[in-house]
Formats: structure tokens, C-alpha cells, sequence
DNA sequence: TTAATTCCTGAGCAAATTAGTTGGGTATAT
DNA sequence: ATATACCCAACTAATTTGCTCAGGAATTAA
């Protein structure tokens, strides 16, 4: 899992719309002024979102996007993990086939280790819930 | 905090250093031959890892890099702060004096929450030691 | 039906970051 | 002296980030 800007903008696009979604839909043009992020970014963002059925679509006026489930179980991982790039995090690229550590018992050091600690990461992101970080911005 | 490919790299090879050290200061060229890591970026991330105090450096043959304290006190977040630039969580630059957000209560939503966000980031990555990475490895 | 709104898509581009190269140094053990 | 190894800065290539531009498609409302 990567941890960039990338990930924050989208995090802070899906609080904006968790936010106003009870008017209806939220329109990408009413988060790029708020958020101050432009909008064919977000644009790209939001097609990411709605591939992994994080948020859906309504096109013409009074459209926009909604949550496609409830904030509860929308979690900060989901979004991350839609909109970034996967991190390679071993460098047999997950085959398991990597004998160039002397340490090594079969593969990689890299391999068992890092790919622990990354879903330790996805785990504790996954605890949390948009509707958690919304509670906490109202708090 | 970031998290990319570079961090893992960092806290790789000071896995490996841990790993080693008993037998006498490690040199980058073992670490760079078994880990598949370019010399000139390790002496990179070393020169940033040392200026934090995280190893020490002992030069002449037979020199090479130490843990500048023991590996249970030394964390994840140690490692990937030293070696990341910092992700500037907020768009006012930590200022706190914008006003952008219809909803905010004087300054940028993003403020509170990613900067929260992040402060959980690096609480969990500092709760996890070098040590704890290395026996995890070894077992 | 026409126009306005809004999502949707792809190509391209500038800036930043990542990863590495090159080419030097400096300290130290033998 | 010489080899080892850290140290350092400038430069480069590849990738990612964030954005602009230019359209197209679906839907609502006049």
C-alpha cells in the first residue's frame, strides 16, 4: 500500500461528499471549489472510485456522485487502495521464486517481510471508516 | 507520512544491518549485492539514516555502518521518516489560516483530519521495532 | 428539440519524486 | 602507499503526480 497525496486528496473528496450526500448527489465541480482540487483530477479520481464500487454516478443536472454503500463500511483502505498504484512491495514481484539473499529460505527477505507490514497497514486502514473520520471533521 | 518503495528499501537494508552487525560493522556493497539495492542510492539513504542518528559509520577496511542504538528502539517510523521527504498533509502549509472550506470552523478541513490521520500512521509504525521486524524474519 | 448540466474518457504535459550514475573526495587499516 | 570504505554533489532517466485540453454521452428542464 502506498501512502501518498493522491490517497489524501481522494480520502478528503470522499469526506466532502460523505458530508452532503444527504442533499442528494454532490457534484465533482461543488468538491473541486471546496477542496480546492481541480476537477479533471478528481474526475479521474471518481472513475477509480466507481470502478471499485466505492461511489456511484448520476449524470445530467441535479446529478452527481452518491456512496454506493453506507460510510460505516466505506474504509480509509478502500479508497487508497481504488485510486493509487499498487506498491510492488517484493522484488520477485510475488512469484516467491527469489533465491539472491544468503539469508534466505527459498525467496526473498523483502518477500515475507515487507508484505506482513503492508497488511499490517491495510488492516489497521481498513479499521477505519469514513464514517469515523466524518464524526471526527463534525466533532 | 509517505509510504513508497523508498521506505521499503530503507527499512530492508537496515533489517539486513540488523541481521549482521554482530560479526562488526556492515559494509553498503554486502547490502547493495544482497538486497539488489544501486550502492550510490544506499549511500543516499545512509547519509539521511545517519543524520538522524539511526546507525553510525565506521570508515577505513573493515569499517562500514552500526545500529546507533539497539534494534528495539529503533522503529519503522524512525527509518521512513528519516529517509522520506514529509507529505504535506494540508494545503494551507500547517498554517492553519484558511478559510476555503464552507464548513470549517477557521481553518482547511483536510487540517485536522489527515494530520490526525497521519499522527495514527505514525503511532502504529512507531509501535513496530527493527527487532521485532528482524525475529520476525529469523522465524 | 434545444440547451444546460454533469458524468465520462483519453491524450498530452509540467512538476516532483524515485532510483541510479558518475566522478570525485576523505578517513583508516594493513 | 594502497586498498577499503564512507562521504558528497551534480547530473540523468523513469515513474508518479497533478493538471489542462478537448471532446463525447446521458439526463433534465425549458
Amino acid at each position: 500500500m502506498r501512502l501518498t497525496t493522491k490517497g489524501r486528496f481522494a480520502v478528503t473528496a470522499m469526506i466532502d461528499l460523505a458530508l452532503r450526500e444527504t442533499h442528494g448527489p454532490v457534484t465533482l465541480a461543488g468538491i473541486s471549489q471546496r477542496q480546492k482540487i481541480s476537477l479533471s483530477y478528481l474526475e479521474q479520481l471518481f472513475g477509480k472510485l466507481r470502478r471499485f464500487n466505492i461511489v456511484e454516478s448520476t449524470r445530467g443536472p441535479g446529478g452527481g456522485y452518491t456512496l454506493a454503500r453506507k460510510a460505516d463500511e466505506i474504509s480509509v483502505a478502500d479508497i487508497i487502495v481504488a485510486v493509487d498504484e499498487p506498491l510492488d512491495a517484493t522484488q520477485c514481484g510475488g512469484k516467491g521464486n527469489c533465491h539472491s539473499d544468503e539469508d534466505s529460505h527459498g525467496h526473498c527477505m523483502t518477500h515475507d517481510l515487507w508484505s506482513s507490514l503492508n497488511s499490517k497497514m491495510v488492516e489497521y486502514l481498513s479499521s477505519v471508516s469514513l464514517r469515523d473520520l466524518v464524526q471526527q471533521q463534525a466533532g
